[in-house]
DNA sequence: AACTGTGGCCGTGGTC
DNA sequence: GACCACGGCCAC
């Protein structure tokens, strides 16, 4: 066959071990003329470490090199050996890198090489393969590549190039920018939102895309239907259909919404009644179920099956606002695009109505595979992003948290830092680093009251500058090297004792090195946003890559004290929280001899009132405290507000509530942290008024206005004028029934409603409403669809005592308003006789 | 499997 | 009625 030369983008890999034991490495990508291309490298050996005992070095080298196994699966050899020297955690070490024939073959080698006298440790066989194979081969993910090798039968695979690799490296920068995108949608037919495959059938499968094809799938027909209709004859052509569909356009990427635990084991189950086989991929092998329980997750080979929502509520979760993570609310929040709500036993209607409801399921349907794509497009250049941070492909890079993301880096930049990288611990081991804590970040308690004239001045990213400031890493603490002069961190007090750690002043550390790395073309990246104009089509890319930079930063300090982390390190943990406290405390400090009021401050921010002195004072401090912080330390200014608010601890009129306050911006936005208002489990009247209250005290200087506020809002209660959406409360399932040791309202609303056969399981979020009766609120709670289905009326009492009283009161206190003044039948009276 | 960390507020049920 | 643990969610 002859030899190609081809360009392309990596966009997924795998690989497979032959029925003889050969391992394959497969490398799926594009080409620029967008064809499909599998490279495939049949000469990529696994490696791990062994460390022998210094003694016996030679002995087991020798051992090791003639190694080789027959199993009943095959044969299991050892390739090659090389002696090299790495460091583990800061220990200098002598290593011998194993070559083996297999993945399998690790794990038989390596019991027979514990076996050995000579046997000391083992090191990195835990690693996953395809991070081994990138960095071995210095390939990175999505960055155009060129493949150098034979081209060989396609035979089971449905691309237009299969290479046998004799050489692939990559080109240059080049990223692959424009995915072709095919999203998709399944509706099923059931009453109560537990669908079940063995019954429910699938009614219409809805596909929509970026480059103009859509599509729905429906398997009932109705009048003058919308072109982007295709009636079949039932549910086994739908799903026969979908997948030809699929199988012609071969786009690059598959995106669903919970396809992972929903729309593809659902497929899938229906598919297997009609012996379908879901082989949508490069590949005409079926589609693979990887993982257990809640971290199922469904892949093709070659074939990209971007679920958004794991990635969604893993990392961007935090950033939303929305008090659920359903894809109307998702798509409401991130594009502005909210659909209209249906529910089951709606949507049972409308396809057993058929007719014009049913034209309206199908638009429905369409919506929901539209919405997925456009969520898809907005996040993909994060995505795209990250994949090439970490440098693993976009499907694992997808479902990723924090503590993976973060491990993945290191483990990419390991070998270039000529770092192994250690084992992942084991069960014991787990549950003891877990019963460990250590003390965390310092928050000033504030005094409660109302402050005009406040600056906020916070450190840029204090943990990870602290981090590379003080050399903080699992790999220079306590060095030898420097006991006596190496950076000490302050008093840490730990069990009554005080305690001090060092760090090595003589080499960087192995993260603080990565992070100044991270940190530092955050730096570049935002000199950049500023140059260029928000309409370019760069400017979303940067914005991207410092996303995904600043996630990996931020989320390293928690994973030093995260009990299954390879590199944990509770001394760094602990000292970097020390430094914190201390860099913080001295701000405070500082600000009290300029003379400042300090209202407030947590963790890495300060709040002063500078009443009776001026922002140059504030600027003068402020450069003051830069001038004195180490490395690259800085405090940042981040802006004067007019006027905020802090309120006292319930039931503590002297002690202020930390965690909790608002401030007006000078634009008159009101900033609103920790109280009832941000909260999902609050009810939204509640909310609302909180919010009004505050508007009127912040921004309009109208105090009375607020109480006025409280008192409608109390009356319309009293009244049943209150519409019963406001008075859901949102309150998540966190576990089984049987696990709750106490049961709260929304525990018993769920389990009522359960009985009725409303689903519910952890994770679910419960939409709770207290209704009028005597008895516990737990014994009045039910759900919000119970509610206005029976048409119970809800409780004015709860609502006004136990909603917006709490909400309103503390801060009302704080200008001088009782309870008294808030309820005041007078006014009240006034008011109506007003009206 | 779900799991980056600690600090913090506060309603509710449950116990005395 | 006082007190405390549980449970959830938020700040950083």
């Amino acid at each position: 066959m002859p030899i190609l030369v081809v360009e392309f983008y990596p966009i997924d890999l795998d690989y497979v071990v032959t029925k003889a034991g050969r391992l394959i490495v497969r490398i799926f990508g594009i080409t620029e003329d967008r064809r499909r291309i599998v490279a495939i490298d049949p000469n990529f050996r696994p490696y791990f470490y062994v460390l022998p005992k210094p003694e016996k070095f030679e002995e087991l080298l020798k051992f090791l090199k003639g190694l080789h196994i027959t199993g009943k699966r095959g044969s299991y050899k050892v390739m090659d050996c090389e002696v090299v020297g790495r460091e583990l955690i800061g220990r200098k070490v002598k290593a011998i890198k194993v070559y083996v024939n297999s993945p399998a073959a690790i794990h038989w080698i390596l019991d027979e090489v514990e076996k050995h006298e000579g046997f000391l440790d083992k090191v990195g066989k835990d690693v996953p393969l395809r991070t081994m194979y990138l960095v071995e081969r210095g390939l990175q993910m999505l960055v155009k590549t060129r493949v150098i090798g034979e081209e060989v039968e396609k035979r089971k695979y449905r691309a237009d190039y299969v290479i046998e690799v004799h050489k692939i490296e990559n080109l240059n920068g080049d990223t692959l920018k424009d995915f072709k995108i095919l999203s998709f949608d399944i509706e099923v037919h059931n009453f109560r939102g537990a669908p079940r495959a063995s019954t429910d059938a699938i009614t219409t499968i809805s596909i929509s895309s970026n480059y103009g094809f859509r599509k729905v799938l429906v398997a009932k027909r109705f009048e003058n239907p919308p072109p982007y209709v295709e009636f079949l004859d039932s549910e086994m052509d739908i799903i026969r259909r979908f997948c030809e569909i699929v199988k012609k356009e071969a786009p690059d990427l598959i995106v669903s919404y919970n396809g992972d635990l929903f729309d593809f084991p659902y497929l899938q189950a229906r598919a297997a009644r009609y012996r379908i086989e879901l082989d949508l991929g490069f590949t005409q092998t079926p589609v693979k179920f990887v993982g257990k329980g809640r971290s199922k997750s469904v892949r093709f080979a070659g074939l990209v099956h971007l679920d958004l929502y794991p990635f969604i509520s893993n990392l961007i979760a935090p950033t939303l606002r929305t008090e659920t993570l359903d894809l109307s609310s998702v798509s409401g929040e991130l594009l502005g695009e909210e659909k209209v709500k249906v529910d089951w036993e709606e949507l049972w209607n409308m396809w057993q109505e058929g007719g014009e409801k049913l034209r309206k399921l199908v638009e429905y349907a369409l919506t929901d595979a539209e919405l997925t794509c456009k969520l898809c497009e907005k996040l993909l250049p994060i995505l795209i992003e990250l994949s090439k941070v970490v440098n693993l492909p976009l499907f694992y890079v997808s479902r990723m948290s924090y503590s993976q993301l973060v491990e993945s880096y290191l483990m990419k930049e390991a070998e270039r830092l000529n770092q192994l990288i250690p084992n992942k611990p084991k069960g014991e081991e787990i549950k003891e680093r877990k019963k460990k804590s250590y003390m965390g970040a310092f928050v000033f308690e504030p005094l409660p009251g109302f402050y005009r004239n406040i600056a906020i001045l916070d450190f840029r990213s204090l943990y990870p500058t602290i981090i590379v400031t003080h050399n903080i890493c699992p790999t220079t603490l306590n060095c030898e090297c420097c006991r006596k002069d190496g950076i000490f961190t302050p008093e840490i007090l730990k069990a009554g004792k005080k305690v001090v750690y060092h760090f090595c002043k003589k080499k960087d550390g192995f993260i603080p090195t990565l992070l100044n790395d991270l940190l530092f073309r955050r730096g570049r990246i935002k000199e950049m946003l500023k140059k260029i104009d928000r309409n370019d089509p760069d400017y979303k890319i940067l914005e991207a890559r410092d996303y995904a930079l600043k996630t990996i930063a931020n989320a390293t300090y928690g994973y030093l004290g995260f009990a299954r982390a390879r590199w944990y390190c509770l001394e760094c943990a602990e000292s970097i929280t020390a430094f914190g406290r201390k860099y913080i405390i001295e701000v405070v400090n500082s600000a009290w001899s300029f003379g400042f009021k300090v209202i407030y401050g947590d963790t890495d921010s300060i709040m002063i009132s500078f009443e009776g002195k001026s922002k140059e004072d504030v600027l003068k401090f402020f450069t003051a405290v830069n001038e004195r912080l180490p490395g690259i330390m800085e405090l940042e200014l981040r802006g004067f507000y007019p006027a905020g608010i802090w309120v006292s601890r319930r039931g503590e009129i002297e002690r202020g509530a930390k965690k909790k306050y608002a401030l007006v911006d000078e634009n008159g936005r009101i900033i609103i942290k920790g109280f009832e208002f941000v909260r999902r489990d609050w009810a939204s009247i509640a909310k609302r008024v909180q919010m009004e209250v505050l508007t009127a005290i912040l921004k309009e200087n109208d105090p009375g206005k607020a109480l006025q506020i409280v008192r409608n809002t109390i009356s319309e209660l009293k009244e049943h004028r209150v519409p019963l959406e406001e008075l859901v409360i949102y309150t998540q399932l966190t576990r089984e029934f049987k696990e709750y040791e106490s049961l709260g309202p929304h525990i018993t609303a769920a389990m009522r409603g359960a009985e009725r056969g409303y689903y519910a399981e952890p994770g679910t979020i419960i939409k709770w409403v207290v209704i009028e009766g005597p008895g516990k609120i737990s014994e009045r709670a039910y759900l919000y669809e119970d509610v206005r289905g029976k048409k119970l009326k809800y409780d004015p009492e709860y609502y006004i005592n136990h909603q917006i009283l709490p909400a309103v009161q503390g801060i009302l206190e704080v200008l001088g308003f009782g309870l008294d003044d808030i309820l005041s039948k007078k006014q009240e009276k006034l008011e109506k006789f007003m009206k």
